[in-house]
DNA sequence: ACAGTTCTGGACCGCTTCGTCAAAAACCCT
DNA sequence: AGGGTTTTTGACGAAGCGGTCCAGAACTGT
């Protein structure tokens, strides 16, 4: 139920009552009930299938041969700056919401999340150690720690872009955040046709 | 009223109920009613005070002398990286939380969220700045644009926080981040003393 | 066509919500 | 000490909440 899925987006948790998504899933609150029980697990639920379409997503971004990696990066920061105001009514993604709505989680839904992050975490480093063995990212840096600052930068963008940041404004931060990346000489001539670093 | 505040960045705006923030605030339903009038308004309140207070916060981290400027970009780094973990209940920042917190939001608040979005950038852009002129970050980045990456590191950072990354984990983040902005062969010799990077 | 089963939807319940209000407590100034 | 003013309070009402339930619609297999 995707129109669900995006209601919770917009409003939040809390901020939706079963009234609303029933409205938005075009169904009674009976149905409802009875397909899941309960506002939590229905919740859990939606963000559920939407931390699979999210991975799923992400992995075909990142997923690629060693000789494109260092691009597949690249793309997966682009998309990052853009996710927010691609989508029609500027909705973030949902676990960022999930993640900051509140402390006092659902340990279910957390786990689910966690979950997810630990497989984005896992596409973009096996993406990172991609482009070090073809020698577009410095070899001696770590992976995983790599791909942690990109998703953080994933994030804050996200983060910005909510806050009202205009879409120039986050490519220009993705361009930044693609150039502090640990690159290579080789890499950095290829990424960066001209520059006045090299007199 | 600073418990009322936390409350409100412990369960947002739609999960706070007026009498939570009753007890939490020590007094009774009508006596807020009287001081504020709505539940809005208060929350606009005691969003403008965490404002008042955050600007202020990361001026003082910011300003100063050009010669620490890079150091004070640092210590920006790391307290983000250390924001949510060193709270005593893992509590993010009020403005995160509300940016996140829905699309519809009361265009009060937006503004003033935006207002201290804005301060803080103008704070890094100073800095940057500053750091340019002593020779520190590369003269010919666009300082606004550097800023606008770290304010997203920032935020990045938090939302990692509170889905659970640890503080070491966060703090490697917020290394690769320093060592990712645009900076000058010197200012990489003095920051990182010893590398395999000029043989 | 029809009986049995599944699914749907809106009425319903008890509880919580936001906001109001009059009574009581606290305070102040001389 | 005491009269007047401000502040605090807990009860109150209407509305909205999550969750239940059952009458009727829709679908199934034959």
């Amino acid at each position: 139920m995707r129109a669900v899925e995006r209601k919770f987006r917009r409003t939040g948790y809390a901020g939706t009552s079963v009234d609303d998504i029933a409205k938005a899933g075009g169904l009674g609150r009976g149905s409802l009930y009875a397909a899941f029980g309960d506002k939590n697990t229905l919740y859990l639920e939606t963000l559920s299938a939407y931390c699979d379409r999210n991975e799923a997503g992400w992995a075909a971004v990142l997923d690629g041969p060693d000789d494109t990696a260092l691009e597949r990066l690249r793309a997966y920061l682009v998309k990052s700056a853009r996710f927010v105001h691609e989508d029609p009514d500027g909705l973030g993604c949902m676990v960022t919401g999930f993640v900051v709505e509140g402390v006092d989680h659902d340990p279910r839904a957390e786990a689910r999340v966690r979950q997810a992050l630990a497989s984005i975490g896992r596409s973009l480093t096996e993406c990172v150690r991609a482009a070090q063995r073809h020698g577009d990212l410095d070899p001696e840096a770590d992976a995983a720690e790599v791909a942690h600052l990109l998703m953080a930068v994933n994030r804050g963008m996200e983060v910005m872009a909510r806050a009202g940041l205009d879409t120039a404004a986050l490519d220009r931060v993705c361009d930044h955040a693609f150039q502090g990346l640990p690159l290579t000489a080789r890499a950095r001539s290829l990424w960066v046709p001209r520059s006045a670093a090299t007199p």
